[in-house]
DNA sequence: GGCGGGATCAACCTTTTGGTTGATGGCGGC
DNA sequence: GCCGCCATCAACCAAAAGGTTGATCCCGCC
């Protein structure tokens, strides 16, 4: 194994920025050799900089959202791995992170141990998911069959825009009937009974935008 | 003036202590005395240490809200302000913290500067407000009529957690019929004639919790 | 002391939703 | 070709939610 795993931090608080830093430091074979504030600079410095591992928050404040800048940094072959460090772990971001090619899912209410491990683990090329979020990949996998319909999740998020039925099934061009049978479904897939529970339940689960 | 700024740090992410710390420890007048990973440990130390100001998060995992720890840190006499420190600025997060007592009100994304700049003012009894957080608060004062009551807000969280009305008035320990007309005036102040309509209207003006 | 607003509840009625059953057609897999 | 899943629609009934009117109590304010 050569030196030390060179990492890049890529959050927009500078709060975290400088924890990371901190809880990092620590470990001596470990060395942050940039940060970056947006997406955009992530990507920039990821392949200006000679980098293994990088730590990336999914929500910046504004521009390129990181599941994005995932993507375009594990495209470049002999890049650096990516290892997403957010807050939330809803299926949407879990998803939308593991498909851009992350190598890794942490929680940033992670234990500094925790994180030192996961960051190796990512530099060797393994993978290494948060307790949490492994359940949450397992479950899905455990039970696919109530995975939400393109159609129903369509429907559903208009519920969680506030619709009725009726002007649902005007935005869509259905029958306020098929609108109803596609709710019906909804509720039985997530174990509801009411539009409000189910839009609550599918948030939850991250099955729509927040 | 006596001598340094005495900091307690209440966050239970460990990562967001160490951030704290490693910013707050540039300024020569600041010093960090301890941290607590829950809102009940900040309770307790903030009566057994000798602190003059308090960072707080509002959000813990586990246990107690950030704004009830305010509520019962502030409640003691000659105890230590407390400047809240959070990620979100929704009107609910915002009028609790005011409400439980708080001096100051910041959003995570805040640099440096102005983290230390707001710590000054709250040991010295001055208010801090994030410029997000001044810009909601004007809104609100400017539109008064339109506010919910802190009822109406409990109950319509409620709705956005997918409970029915009768799930409510037995969590609430209210009847039905009150349930329904807490409701009906939150319909009229937000302009809408559904529960789903009015979950997102509310959601959309940062009303209730994301 | 009155006035307004908040919080509480009741009765009544209309509209919307939820739950069920059943039916049609398309599409992909074995 | 048949089976399962998705998408579409209909009719019917029961339950929940929405809308109105009206009432009581308490509190803070001028």
């Amino acid at each position: 194994m050569s030196g030390r795993i060179r990492l890049l931090l890529a959050d927009d608080h500078p709060v975290v920025r400088a924890g990371l830093r901190a809880v990092l430091a620590t470990e001596p074979d470990f060395e942050v050799v940039a940060e970056a504030a947006t997406a955009e600079r992530a990507v920039t410095l990821a392949e200006r900089e000679h980098v293994d591992v990088v730590l990336m928050d999914l929500q910046f404040g504004t521009g390129m959202h990181g599941a994005d800048a995932t993507a375009a940094i594990t495209a470049r072959p002999d890049g650096p791995v990516v290892l997403v460090l957010t807050t939330y772990d809803t299926d949407a971001d879990i998803l939308a992170a593991v498909e851009a090619g992350a190598i890794g899912y942490l929680l940033k209410d992670a234990p500094p141990e925790e994180l030192a491990a996961a960051v190796r683990a990512a530099a060797a090329g393994r993978s290494a998911l948060a307790p949490a979020v492994a359940r949450r990949l397992m479950g899905r996998l455990r039970a696919p069959g109530t995975a939400l319909s393109r159609r129903e999740t369509e429907v559903l998020q208009l519920v969680a825009d506030g619709l009725s039925n009726q002007q649902i099934s005007r935005r869509l061009h259905l029958s306020p009937a098929t609108v109803k049978t596609h709710l019906v479904h909804v509720y039985g897939k997530l174990g509801v009974d009411s539009r409000t529970a189910a839009v609550a339940a599918a948030r939850a689960r991250g099955l729509i935008r927040p």
